[in-house]
DNA sequence: TCGTTTCCAGATAACGTTAAAATAAATTAT
DNA sequence: ATAATTTATTTTAACGTTATCTGGAAACGA
């Protein structure tokens, strides 16, 4: 099932002229007699012509398409870093071409290797919690591939990044808990090889050593999925739950982790902020509808997809290759309801 | 700044064949020598040779990729349905490129030209509230474009078309409140022109007659935006909440109603249910934290996305022009909690 | 031995577009 | 009147690929 659409071969034939004079007319060029470009430009509007983008890709080596790659699309935090990323692109006349991971590596690789066989202009990506090895990255960006990473970036890869400050906010819901009086405050985090994840947990570490509380090794729990896979974020409970002195709050370091966290303490009868108080990462739009309401640590999602796409668009544009980088930290915004 | 890839001409020179025997050595073709394969095939795993896919493309007049329109990504039904349809076509080699119209009709109408210009081989659209005029669809439709009409579909127009039983849902959500003993029962609905809206609004009306009570018109409120914008909701709770008999159950047609709503109540201090029950479509994955744990309709997304996919690369891959159309209905789920 | 088939590979054209080179016609300069 | 210049257009080539057509050599049959 086809359907043609008009070429510029079609109006040359029409009007008797060559597909080169058209093409000059219809962008106007000054090789072109005003007669001849009104005849053309009359026509092309007439059978509703439109310039094939595959052709132009084609000869342009350049498809005006971006990927961008996620762990999943339906989680608040992605779909509104999604909703920036495709306001900027839209705007500069760019398509989005969305893959996730779930947070599979072999996803990720696979997807890439699809996207980067040369149908994309560049890629922005924050990569799955099971990347570990970069090669594949390196790959591209090393023969010239314009990437940026956002959220979860990659620290030995030198391009452009986007992120929130990790610590700063990690930091901050730590303190907020230490103030609140919660004594034995543990932290679920995301899998130790992201660096969003040490950063959080670093943050954490910062806030209790600034309010003499030392910290202990069991009260840090990561998880390899990032919360995505509720049984995990059970067991991560579980385990805390056994621990003596039993942690009387928790700062959960992810969107997943967070809601998660929060199913397992419903299922188990567990009382917000009676029991455990909980403060943690989300982007979700519900947090002051939930039972309790929660105090999260709100990320600038779709600003950060904004100036991802920005940064990107940069780099596919520019005429020479870029070696200056910049390393955009936004900050998170602590919304403190009565979760804690 | 561009990077480039190893093309057959690359190849071909590299081993004095010429760009034909290069390609079908490539494609495996009966009439190229083991030996010439071989060699060809080699050499090109080493310089890691991928074809490129726009110079295909404009071969083949496709493009393999799909559109997608919706109102929006940050949405838990469309961000679901997204899920589905990305996990079809990454499987059959196709990519997705997404769009969103923010309720906007003027949006959908520059979406869907900047996408139909030939960079696409089909389309997948849930139609924006504002959508009354279906000529640019039309218009498409009538050229052999491949389009496939998800939940928000348009019945003028003969294409394959996915959706609920949105009837039956608003049906079973509506009869539950009546035999939960509540006697005045609101509606808040969608914009009058989607099927959707009139659809719900008739299953909520049946409900209504098949108890014997009598549906009241100013019990019925239509929204233009389906509930993106709090304070049309709060303008319509305002409305009914004017009305005597008071209404002590709301039933709402769409996600952004159902928790746009509850943003009103708790604004306004109205306790659910004790002041008002609610039940209401809702496809967010913590309906069951909220506070109440909340009775909604839940659409099939994810599987909502897959068929439609699936329909739509049917007709992009089918030889022959469609002529069956088919219009799949898939059953909602009623999950009953502590809001009703 | 000659003609036919089979095998393998190269040449050409095409998808739709545009940049560069070539040409033709008209105008100007000398 | 002729050369030089300008103007307006066409021709060619190219982006990367593959389908179709063409051709040469070897193998086979009569």
């Amino acid at each position: 099932m086809k359907f043609e659409a008009a070429t510029i071969k079609d109006i040359a034939n029409a009007l008797g002229l060559s597909t080169s004079t058209v093409s000059r007319a219809l962008r106007d060029s000054h090789e072109i007699s005003t007669a001849t470009k009104q005849l053309v430009l009359e026509y092309a509007t007439r059978i509703n012509y439109h310039p094939n983008p595959i052709a132009l890709s084609l000869k342009e080596k350049r498809s005006r398409s971006i990927g961008v790659i996620v762990a999943e699309i339906a989680n608040s935090f992605f779909s509104q870093a999604i909703n920036g990323i495709e306001s900027v692109a839209k705007d500069k006349g760019y398509n989005v071409i969305i893959s996730q991971t779930h947070e599979s590596f072999e996803k990720e690789l696979m997807t890439l290797q699809y996207l980067a066989s040369r149908s994309i202009d560049g890629l922005l990506i924050s990569v799955s919690s099971g990347t570990q090895n970069l090669e594949h990255l390196k790959a591209l960006h090393d023969r010239g591939f314009p990437i940026v990473f956002f959220d979860r970036i990659v620290e030995d890869l030198q391009t452009h990044k986007v992120m929130v400050d990790n610590f700063r906010g990690a930091y901050d819901a730590t303190l907020h808990l230490v103030n609140k009086g919660y004594k034995h405050i543990a932290v679920l985090a995301g899998p130790e090889n992201l660096s969003i994840s040490r950063e959080r947990v670093a943050g954490y570490l910062e806030a209790l050593a600034q309010s003499r509380m030392k910290p202990s090794k069991s009260m840090i729990k990561y998880s390899q999925f990032a919360g995505l896979y509720i049984n995990e974020v059970e067991q991560s409970v579980n385990q805390l739950l056994k621990l003596r002195p039993k942690p009387d709050a928790i700062f959960t370091a992810s969107d997943k982790l967070t809601t998660n966290c929060m199913r397992v303490f419903k299922a188990k009868g567990i009382k917000i902020p009676e029991d455990m108080a909980l403060v943690g990462f989300s982007n979700s739009d519900l947090i002051e509808l939930l039972h309790p309401p929660l105090t999260v640590v709100r990320q600038p999602a779709f600003e950060m997809g904004q100036i991802a796409t920005g940064m990107l668009l940069q780099l596919v544009e520019s005429k020479k290759p870029v070696r200056e980088f910049e390393r955009k930290i936004l900050a998170t915004n602590l919304i403190v309801q009565a979760s804690s």
